[in-house]
DNA sequence: CAGTTATAGTTGCATATGCAACCAAGTCAA
DNA sequence: TTGACTTGGTTGCATATGCAACTATAACTG
């Protein structure tokens, strides 16, 4: 490795863009299949991923559950909405909430997605071996944690 | 953990989601530094610091070794040098290529930063722990090279 | 209760990005 | 040499995002 400036320092070896590269080549992939399938964003295939998971949540715990951005979510769940996936109806404890939840078609849409992640993961993982795999998690949670400084409004 | 479609799919243990998580919230700290600090993009910096370790060198030489993608170059590089921290010179070989090399401004800029990336990298090693990191970059590579389907013209 | 402050969610604006189309120079083969 | 094809790099356009500002409701305090 060539260093001209003697710096010492090596972007290779740096964390945050190791990372950044993995998770580019490790999602890759996925959506390409969300996006050429149904036109889905990043952002809604999450949204989408927490109400197929979780049933009916309002934004806010979207938000929490899943640290992304309130405007991202807000922008998602318009979206989803949209497309006839995701259903918004008033929150009975608080006027200002809405509680989200999918639609049938949604629940479809989620149940395609969904074996298709299980299938995409467990081809990725097979790749990288047992034992690799099987630490990466609690891995990339402790990175997660250790990092994360909780900006904004709440998460993200 | 809930499950109501029962689709045994789990946002929190999807790989590519992890990866994102940890990528950016490995990232959001440094980034906060280069931004505040010279208002500079991630991709900008990037570039930076390929030529502060490697030295002078083509556009399409930093694509090939970062896999960033060529539009993304082509604008930080044009960034970079309006701020007066990189400069252009016609390349000998190659009438369509330019060499680019950092100014005596950059050059200190990347020293800076520099500085600060090997700390922050040693920062976050070192809470993660010595046996986490260490594997961590190993692991990582793993993660690209499985992944990387080589897209656009030359990586990324 | 009135007044302040916090919170759920949306929107405007500025910016970063992806992709396709483009230009100009190089390559290759007949 | 000419013509087809590739490649280094830039640009236009559409889209996704971050941040600050905003609306409406809720919660808290005196």
């Amino acid at each position: 490795m060539n260093d001209p400036t003697q710096s010492g320092f090596d972007l290779q070896d740096f964390l945050p863009y190791l990372l950044n590269q993995a998770a580019e080549a490790a999602s890759r992939g996925f959506q390409e299949i969300y996006r050429s399938r149904y036109g889905m964003t990043r952002t809604q295939w999450r949204v989408m991923a927490n109400l197929g998971k979780f049933g009916a949540m309002t934004a806010r715990d979207i938000c929490i559950s899943s640290h992304i951005e309130k405007t991202k979510v807000s922008r998602a769940v318009a979206g989803l909405e949209h497309e006839g996936l995701l259903a918004r109806s008033p929150s009975s404890q608080d006027r200002r909430a809405e509680v989200l939840s999918l639609t049938d078609k949604g629940l479809a849409v989620f149940a395609d997605l969904g074996r298709e992640a299980i299938n995409y993961d467990r081809a990725l993982r097979a790749r990288l071996g047992q034992q690799v795999a099987g630490n990466l998690n609690l891995i990339l949670r402790a990175v997660i944690s250790e990092t994360n400084g909780s900006v904004g409004d709440y998460g993200e």
